[in-house]
DNA sequence: GTCTATAATGAGATAGAC
DNA sequence: GTCTATCTCATTATAGAC
């Protein structure tokens, strides 16, 4: 749950608001904060905010950015894993910890696309990314002998795992009541995705599978 | 997609009150439709609006209760199939129906719980519930011997398919850019969920299965 | 029960001095 | 870059006549 590196560009104030926006968001939502908020917790006046981001949906905006980028950095060192079959759950622990740093793009989809409907395409865009990156590693998984399946219902489970995974925070929030979510959670999620692929398991997959628990 | 009955209590003005503003809701969700616009829609004075309900909350809350009726209703319904076992696909339709009616309440949570701090723990009590029944028919099936599955598998079968159900509405609109949802959109999110029962199928529910499909 | 005002609020945004 | 002061505006909500 460490706050990103030295990655954020452009002046210390603007950094500073992005992280404290980051933050308030992920408690709250975009909705319920407002820019008043967001200056008093940099400590800033809030016209310092508008010289930086001149409309409060450009901070949103700027936070996409950088969770996109995060995003493909993931897909990117999943690929650094080459034929090492450990990569499948690497890449489902990665993807699910990005989940929990930018829980509230995936919580406050509606109020987001509300104030900054620019994003709409762009959302979209990503998901598609997504979709094509699980389809490679269940493909992947194919190939490597971990599971046995036909193209149709790796295309259901595919979209299966895409659904679990992006909706599992909102999940436990508002229909588990859980206000305070912990590794254990997220590592639940991943399990829960997971359970997906276990009837479809081979003997190989079976044994990585169970040597990854202990 | 045919309007709800005559099922509405209260005066007639209260009435078209919640059907405009569900109709509303739905198409572009709460925090997005003011009062003034609910009052133009019924084509009344919007201080008369605020005579039948006293706050903007209320509204959602009363078209909450409403929601939560039908669900119960559904439940029923199912019930009343007794031991056939094409209850547990009409169950599953009559479902997902009803998340198209009220489909403004699947997908705007966020900003719906703003609006209505108080629905939370009721959301939390229905999703309760509807665990619950989805966990009962999970079991029936198995009773029926239409499925084998460990308890640890039902367990992960109940959550999977209550998500993939619930968030099916706002991935379709959100993740695919389907702006328009159609009979058929409704249908593939029931065979989506379908589709995490076929490995655990015995040859008599895939005999079943295999009927409804025809 | 319904209407015509109009008050009260609180948020996003800007101008211009320092 | 940062601040103070102010504006605009949408929205909820109320008072009181009909």
């Amino acid at each position: 749950m460490a706050e990103r590196p030295a990655s954020r560009q452009g002046s210390k104030t603007r950094t500073r608001i992005l992280e404290a926006s980051q933050q308030l968001f992920n408690e709250r939502g975009p909705a319920d904060v407002t820019t008043a908020e967001i200056a008093a917790a940099v400590a800033i006046n809030e016209g310092n905010l508008y010289y930086h981001f001149q409309r409060k949906e450009q901070i949103i905006e700027a936070l996409f950015e950088e969770f996109e980028s995060n995003l493909h950095r993931v897909a990117a060192a999943y690929l650094a894993y080459s034929d090492d079959p450990r990569r499948y759950a690497e890449y489902l622990a990665g993807w699910f910890n990005l989940m929990w740093e930018w829980r509230f793009l995936y919580r406050d989809g509606a109020s987001i696309r509300r104030l900054s409907p620019s994003l709409r395409t762009r959302v979209k865009a990503l998901s598609d990314t997504g979709h094509d990156q699980v389809r490679r590693a269940v493909n992947g998984m194919k190939s490597a002998d971990l599971i046995r399946a036909t193209p149709e219902e790796i295309e259901r489970l595919v979209v299966n795992a895409w659904i679990i995974a992006t909706y599992w925070i909102d999940y436990l929030r508002s229909r588990r009541g859980i206000a305070r979510i912990t590794r254990e959670h997220i590592d639940w999620g991943a399990s829960q995705v997971m359970s997906l692929f276990i009837p479809y398991l081979t003997p190989a997959g079976m044994t990585l599978l169970s040597m990854r628990s202990t």
